[in-house]
DNA sequence: GTGAAAGCGCTAACAG
DNA sequence: CTGTTAGCGCTTTCAC
């Protein structure tokens, strides 16, 4: 005897008053919930899974779907991790559990995410790494399966979502840099088609534009997100005729690469050229410290939870204000790598 | 009316048959299988998950529990990413799932575990960050749950392990450190309980003895593995009246702030100080290049399934000889940060 | 080679 | 308030 049954014996009652005494039902005499609950606890009885999601149809689980591939998403485990914590702590309080789909680099996300979906695995899914075009997203809306997106992308099925400010720190690098002298700035993008390149770039020229420079085709670097990426970029542009004064990274890791580039090549940041990123555990430990745009990954990962949540039948009603889209602002920490320009000559 | 029933109804054969026929069973003509499986990709079905675990007691989930909190688990930032890549390349071989199980860092791990293993969720465990004493590796090895942990523990269950070589970090470290003439060497450690602090410091205290010196106990420094820890061994080091000659770091993360406190102190590596540490993608990207020893992350992920599905009954038979146990090797990679040192005076 | 039927553990509807 | 029972989707006997 195993299970619900075996519990129920051991008490003597039935199975139903014991699921409804554990599920918190109101018809349920209070002395019966209080023996039923003790002898839970005594048995280590925990429902099964399985069972339970057969006959309800949920499972209280909700998955956040994540390449591990470790060059695609460019974002590494200390970023996703930060994030879950936040998802979870807003999850705790509904016994949802959040667990990570991991998607193999070797197979096709939207055949993974089919694959999850069909067997009923979660109620409710996360997507990272939004493409710029993401089948992933037309799939879910078409089934009704609960899901926000951290990303943008151009399929647009009415879902939520939330992403960083691109624009902002776009907007915001090239005024900046603007101001202090530069007039050939140089930004990166990322190699492969997620969104947020597409944003980031196109604010970007139009912030130039604003100010009366043009966004030379030249100085967009594509790089992979990682080190290796950024050294490339660092040797390319000082290849240049013409290089710039100025650059704007796009993601964390790279700027470990781009700066030992430039060091190798003897040209500093800060004084020789203008630098300007995206924050990490390591921005301050450059020399000079980059100037960055930072991010709370948890109260990220908390609103990801509430937006979701809010799209959920079962929860709706605990979030009625949770912004179904929204971009989300990142802070410019003041480092020393992009100080006012010199005049030139 | 859905799932098996509705394609056995579209083919008009029984959904036992059906059944036979996409599990592969002999029994079946092959005519109708092919009818069965044509139907299946057709009709985009896939069997829901919970009907079949509660039917077979399994899940095809593998789950690799981890620790959400940054500063736990001490790895660098692609750490779990490209283990994860290795794992799931030998899981797709059986059609087996990795999903990462996340506890929260507000979460008991063994609560946690102690569910997941009750809703009979996974058929399998990988557990991570090994502690000194490990409640989680008796918990599952009671219960005949299959495991595998990726770290060493006291706490020994005849459990499966693998884990890296740290012992022979130690050693060749030490006895280079000593070859190149550094007799005042310094160690660093984890600031929590996790096993392989003690594995370190123990093994590097036996290689310094083996050359008749002492490990000098104000020279083991403990610090969060991130890049502010490594900042505070060096200011801390630094102030000592006799600061070492030489260090052996055991996180990846923490070179970057150690080698910046160095900078700003005008303390060079290699110059002022040998320093040995961990690869990360940003070792060779540090002035001077990290002297640092490596592993391939993925394969690691690959002989951490085999070994897991070494102990599943169902797979055994494909893993015969795959070791229970196994430390695994680091390859030293040379970089500038540990010279020969010249004799002092 | 196929169909019919039992039953995995659980919850919910219903009867008392 | 509690017991009884159907049935979630699936696999696996057991007949035929």
């Amino acid at each position: 005897m195993k299970g619900i049954r075996r519990l129920a014996q051991h008490l003597d009652i039935s199975i139903g008053t014991v699921s409804r005494a554990l599920n918190g039902k109101p018809d349920v005499n209070e002395e019966t919930r209080r023996r039923v609950l003790q002898a839970a606890a005594e048995l280590g009885y925990v429902p099964n899974q399985s069972g339970r999601s057969l006959r309800q149809g949920t499972t209280n689980i909700i998955g956040f779907m994540m390449q591990t591939g470790t060059e695609i998403t460019g974002q590494g485990d200390i970023f996703f991790m930060s994030v879950f914590d936040g998802v979870q702590a807003v999850f705790a309080r509904h016994k949802l559990d959040l667990v990570a789909l991991l998607c193999s680099s070797e197979e096709d996300p939207s055949d993974y995410l089919r694959r999850v979906v069909a067997r009923g695995f979660a109620d409710g899914l996360i997507l990272s790494a939004t493409q710029r075009d993401d089948p992933r997203i037309e799939f879910l809306a078409e089934r009704n399966i609960p899901f926000v997106t951290l990303g943008r992308s151009l399929t647009d099925a009415g879902q939520p979502w939330l992403d960083l400010d691109f624009e902002g720190m776009a907007q915001a690098s090239i005024d900046r840099l603007v101001a202090r002298g530069h007039r050939r700035i140089a930004i990166t993008r990322p190699h492969d088609d997620i969104n947020l390149g597409y944003i980031f770039v196109d604010r970007c020229r139009r912030a130039l534009a604003a100010h009366g420079l043009a966004l030379d085709e030249d100085l967009i670097f594509r790089s992979t997100p990682n080190e290796a990426g950024g050294y490339q970029i660092a040797r390319d542009l000082l290849a240049l005729d013409e290089p710039p004064t100025a650059i704007v990274l796009i993601n964390e890791t790279i700027a470990i690469g781009f700066y030992q580039a430039l060091s190798e090549a003897g040209v500093k940041p800060g004084r020789d050229i203008a630098v300007i990123g995206r924050y990490s555990p390591h921005a301050h430990f450059l020399s000079p410290p980059l100037t960055c745009f930072r991010l709370s990954l948890r109260d990220l990962g908390i609103a990801l939870a509430e937006t979701l949540l809010s799209a959920m039948p079962a929860f709706k009603d605990h979030y009625p204000q949770a912004p179904a889209n929204r971009v989300w602002q990142m802070e410019l920490v003041e480092g020393e790598s992009d100080p006012f320009r010199a005049p030139r000559r």
